[in-house]
Formats: structure tokens, C-alpha cells, sequence
DNA sequence: GTCTATATTTGGATAGAC
DNA sequence: GTCTATCCAAATATAGAC
């Protein structure tokens, strides 16, 4: 299932492109025939079905995630400087790819499928783990405010990064992503900053 | 249609149980008849039709979401007090009225239909509006941190609202999120707050 | 107000010609 | 590999009996 031929790459980036553009109601399989100026009916020589297509795009999104994963795990990076590439590298990525974007983010997507909806809360909560682990490290560093639970700090950060790419997609992706998380995460990391010598005088 | 009468009401309460419990796909004419016992078909007795009930729920998140504007602007609170309010505010409402919360954060709920999308993009962007301004004050006062653009602490603060909910909703409703919410609250706080006499010593 | 029956549309999927 | 034609299921909605 892993290994798309040419026209099968075709199909998956037309699903993609329809997800981020138009939204899952519009992935249907006329639709995506239409975008590929074919019917709907010749999308079964490819591929076995509509659930088929959005298993493809999980392999997708689970190939690039774990390769994100094991760059950071390889790096000699630690606590904050691993959130950092996390953070960044995912703006890079969903910028190059806008459908990977809106699927990371799609709480409905995959609702109607168990088979895929189970391989995409695990790996997400691979994600989790590792940045959990990360946040937890950067505040036993001292690189970052130890007051606050490890689990909101990741909701902070990730939850911030959900909303830049909303906006993002319902500005029809009229900025660059890459650019303006960059500017983001400069915010988060000013915030998370340990505070140093703290004075209480109002 | 704004006033509801007491069949209306349960209508639009099965309807928003089935969106927090099942998601907006499993919201259909049949599965709310289902809910309360009776076919798809009366229900048209009461709305003229789906629409007209995804129009009820817009209401009743309007409703909610002035009530709670106006008691903030009328309050005499200010800055972080005012975003303080909103914050502990919807997690109380959520808590209390779990369909509510789930509307709030569909990006694919209101998609399907324009009437009702541009209304609620509207109702949106007047939240947005009274926290961009709240945050403005509050970094004028002196209460949080400066640095960082009003918009950026806008996405924190409402991505952290919004990763909370969800979690709570995918744990099915098994934590007190108001509790959470206030707990989450004091991470935030904490991390907002102006750092005084920071010091660069590594 | 609710039911049964039905019309209509839409989306997923298959059969068979080319 | 793609097309046309067709089937099937599900969902919105209407008509008319009770």
C-alpha cells in the first residue's frame, strides 16, 4: 500500500488538494475524479476504494512524520531545541504540502473510519510522546518556565500551532506558513522562557 | 426563530448530543428522529429542515456568546482580568453544555452551508476582536509580557482552549473541564505575565 | 404531530465495451 | 485504463392517512 506508481501519486495529491481546499464533505470519489479530468469510475483500477485513498494519505502523513521524529531523536538537539525543530519543521513541511496540513488537523476526517482512525491517533500520539518528553527535559535544563504542568506546555505549543494553520487555510493560504511560524515560535519561546529574578511589586 | 418552543428545544438538544458524542457526520435527520423516538419525518413538523436546525444552533451559540461578551464588557474589568473572564467562561459554558463547546471548534460543521458559515464567522470574529483588544490593554498596563504581537497571543491563548476541549471530547467528556480549564488557566497566566529584571546569564 | 410510503439526489462501487 | 451504464445505500424531503 506504501509504494504509489505514478497515477496513484496523481490521485492522492488530487484527495489532498481537495481536503485543504474545499474540506473533507468534498472528497468524494466525482471529485476527485473530475480534478483529474477522469471519471470516477476509472479511480478503481488504482486504487481499491475511497477508504483505500485515505489509508495512502495516512502512510503519507505517517512516512514524513516519522521522519521528522527520527531526525530530531538522531540530532544531537535537546529539550527546547527539539520542540523548536518540531515546531518549525512542521510549518516547512505543511507549507510544501498544504493537503498533510489540513490532515493533521482534521478531527473529522477520520471519524468515519476505524481502520484509519486508529493508525492516526497512534501516530500522533508518537508525536506527543516526544515532545512531552522534550518539554520535560527543557524544564529539567532550566531552558524553560518549570512552573507549568509538561501537558500544557505541549497544548500551548501545539495548540498555537493548530491555529496558525486554520488560519492559514481559511485565509486560502494567502501567507507564508514557514514565515509567519517562524515569527510564532519566537513568541513561544520568549513566553516559555524561565523567568529569572522575578519581582512581585504589584 | 430565535424562540424555541419545548419540542424545538429537544430537537436541538438531540442534535447537539449527536455532534459532541458522534461528530457532525452522524448528524442526520434519521439519527435525531432516532434520539427521540420518532421518524426523520416528523421533524419536519417542527424545522423545515436541516438547515433550519443547524440555523437554530447558530442561535443558541449566538446567544451565549454575546451574553458572555456583554457581561465582560460591562464588567469593570479589564486587560488580563477580561481575558481571565472569557477563558474560565467558556470552559464553564462547555462544561455545562457539551454540543456547544464542539460547534465552537468545527472547522467543517458550518462549511457545508453559507448562510450559516458566514454567520458564524461573524460570531468568531467578534470573540476575536474583544480578546485581541483585551490583550492589547493588558500588555499596555503592564501585566503581560510585551514582546509578543497581540495576534500571537491570541492564538495561544485560544489553541490552548481549543487543544483542551478536544482532548476533553476524545476522552468523552471523562475529566471536569472546568477544573482543567482553570488549572490550564494558571499555566497560561504564569507564563504571560511580564518578566521583571531578567537577567542573561547563560 | 406522528406515521408510512415514496420521490429525489448523491455518493460508493461494479460490469462490460472499447 | 478509461468510458458508459447501472446498481445500491443513505440522506433530504414531501404527500397523505390517522
Amino acid at each position: 500500500m506504501s509504494d504509489l506508481n505514478r497515477r496513484q501519486s496523481e490521485i492522492v495529491n488530487a484527495a489532498l488538494e481537495i481536503i485543504a481546499t474545499s474540506g473533507v464533505q468534498e472528497l468524494t470519489m466525482k471529485n476527485v475524479g473530475r480534478r483529474l479530468d477522469m471519471t470516477d469510475a476509472a479511480l478503481y483500477r488504482h486504487f481499491s476504494g475511497k477508504q483505500d485513498i485515505l489509508l495512502a494519505i495516512t502512510d503519507l502523513f505517517e512516512v514524513s512524520s516519522t521522519r521528522l521524529l527520527e531526525r530530531i531523536t538522531a540530532s544531537p538537539a535537546t529539550g527546547l531545541t527539539q520542540v523548536k525543530m518540531f515546531f518549525l519543521d512542521r510549518c516547512r513541511e505543511f507549507a510544501a504540502n498544504r493537503g498533510l496540513a489540513l490532515v493533521m488537523f482534521s478531527d473529522e476526517l477520520f471519524r468515519s473510519d476505524k481502520k484509519v482512525s486508529n493508525r492516526f491517533f497512534e501516530i500522533m500520539s508518537r508525536h506527543r510522546d516526544l515532545l512531552l518528553n522534550a518539554v520535560i527535559q527543557a524544564q529539567q535544563n532550566g531552558e524553560i518556565n518549570r512552573t507549568p504542568p509538561p501537558d500544557h506546555l505541549f497544548m500551548i505549543v501545539m495548540g498555537a500551532l493548530r491555529l496558525l494553520v486554520t488560519r492559514w487555510r481559511s485565509s486560502k493560504f494567502s501567507f507564508d506558513l514557514d514565515a509567519e511560524g517562524s515569527r510564532l515560535w519566537l513568541s513561544l519561546e520568549d513566553l516559555l522562557k524561565e523567568k529569572k529574578n522575578e519581582t512581585t511589586d504589584h
